[in-house]
DNA sequence: GGTTATTTGTGGCAAATTGCCAGACCCCTG
DNA sequence: CAGGGGTCTGGCAATTTGCCACAAATAACC
């Protein structure tokens, strides 16, 4: 159980964050009278409970030094770009392209600006954005609830909206994928979605960029093996068999200087 | 001697870049009492994450292809400010807000990110994203096509969209606020769309900056009666008789230095 | 009152940050 | 176009911080 101390901590640190935007954990041992390790908990915790974020030494409020997405954004930069282009290569003119939300299917629609005469559907807020700004396609935002840490909307909404479509191509992103060659997903809520995506569309492909070799989240995709795969590097050989056996159609896209 | 934290300078860097535009590392280094290369690895840093450009002995704001809608939110930013802050106080704790797209409903945005426990509705992605961002409020996008000129959604899908929802407060804008004291749009799809907002909302305020005064945009708003107005500056008597005899609720918008 | 579970502190080691220094580079001026 | 002053880059050492595992302390429970 919570020793009350403990909460009358966490109460301050996040006063203190919401004040004044950054603590360090010296300043909190000192202030606290605990140990740097006993403060470095406490922000572990507020951090696994998404109210802050940790940086090197202390703390700091989230949506400003974490905008987590264009953190995130950042990582493999080339090898997204290059999945992008790939993924943009098997798009035509005139096609209907449903776009997930996600930092690599944001590397796809960035490779789509150069396209024309297209309508693309997205639930994702950046997405949306980036592309009406591109001249010559047609945008499709999917409404419902925003989700903050992916800027993009989830839930009901967004499967009915997806019915109203008849939906070429899909690109869909993903938490992971396992040794077994299986796509799974962080929640319940985001595995049933992306599944709607791939069944809705006559064609539909993950977007995976190397990190995701491996990674293993807890909820199956269903129908993941109607989509074929885009990737950034060849997997790592037991994954590679692991696809072979199920007969899901790879791609590695290579990157270019 | 305790180390500054990191993530402490790059939020005040990132400040004095929004705020003057370019940064000099000789500066940073004496205001901050680090030496050069620190700063320099600062904002190589930042640099990398896409805050920021380094630029020989310093660093500047980062050029981005700002669209339209950007020019356009720099003009009159004060008074939409107080607009936004006016806007904010008629809206309490747990409201369901309905918020149109536009720069002058961008401010009201602004301000409504201080409050908590709302629920916001909105067409227009810059106000998502925004509002996402802030922690305490849930978000809920209007799905449809997006006109890339206000960067939001219109048509058939945002008006069904917008009939599930039970909305408390609605902050709409205008195209134009003709001398007869009525609203105006310049496109039917618009008008109806904005009376459709009116409608759905238990109360409704226009949300119009001074340079809408007297402004002639072809088509009329249906039921603007039933909405207040928010301006940010006294209307010149003629409009302001015709508002009176339309009894018109009227706040105007004071600035604050 | 004894036992269990949770929290807190401590120590060692890996990793990150910072400052300093030397050499290469850039920009400006004459 | 050459020189000078300032700026950037890379390596290295000193210090701080983070992480992990284990021990100690304290609250909770029967």
């Amino acid at each position: 159980m919570a020793r009350p101390i403990a909460a009358r901590r966490h109460e301050e640190i996040l006063k203190r964050i919401t004040h004044t935007g950054t603590v360090s954990v010296e300043e909190l041992a000192t202030s606290f009278g605990v140990s740097r390790e006993t403060i470095r908990r406490d922000l572990k915790a507020l951090a696994d409970r998404g109210r802050l974020s940790v940086v090197h030494g202390g703390a700091a409020r989230r949506e400003t030094t974490e905008p987590a997405l264009g953190e995130r954004a950042q990582e493999n930069i080339a090898g997204k770009a290059a999945i992008g282009r790939t993924a943009a290569s098997l798009v035509e003119d005139g096609m209907v392209v449903l776009l997930d939300s996600g930092t690599t299917t944001l590397a796809v629609a960035r490779a789509l600006t150069t396209k024309r005469n297209l309508t693309i559907c997205t639930n994702s807020l950046a997405h949306a954005q980036l592309l009406c700004r591109a001249p010559g396609s047609r945008v499709h935002m999917l409404g419902g609830e925003i989700d903050p840490t992916d800027e993009a909307a989830v839930g009901l909404d967004v499967i009915e909206a997806l019915s109203r479509f008849r939906v070429d191509i899909a690109f869909v992103g993903a938490g992971g994928l396992s040794q077994d060659g299986e796509v799974t997903d962080y929640t319940r809520a985001g595995a049933e979605q992306r599944a709607r995506m791939i069944a809705t569309a006559t064609k539909a492909y993950f977007v995976l960029d190397r990190g995701k070799f491996g990674r293993l989240t807890p909820i199956r995709i269903r129908d993941a093996d109607r989509a074929g795969l885009i990737v950034d590097a060849k997997p790592p050989p037991s994954i590679a068999e692991a696809l072979a056996r199920r007969s899901t159609e790879l791609m590695i896209a290579v990157e270019c200087d």
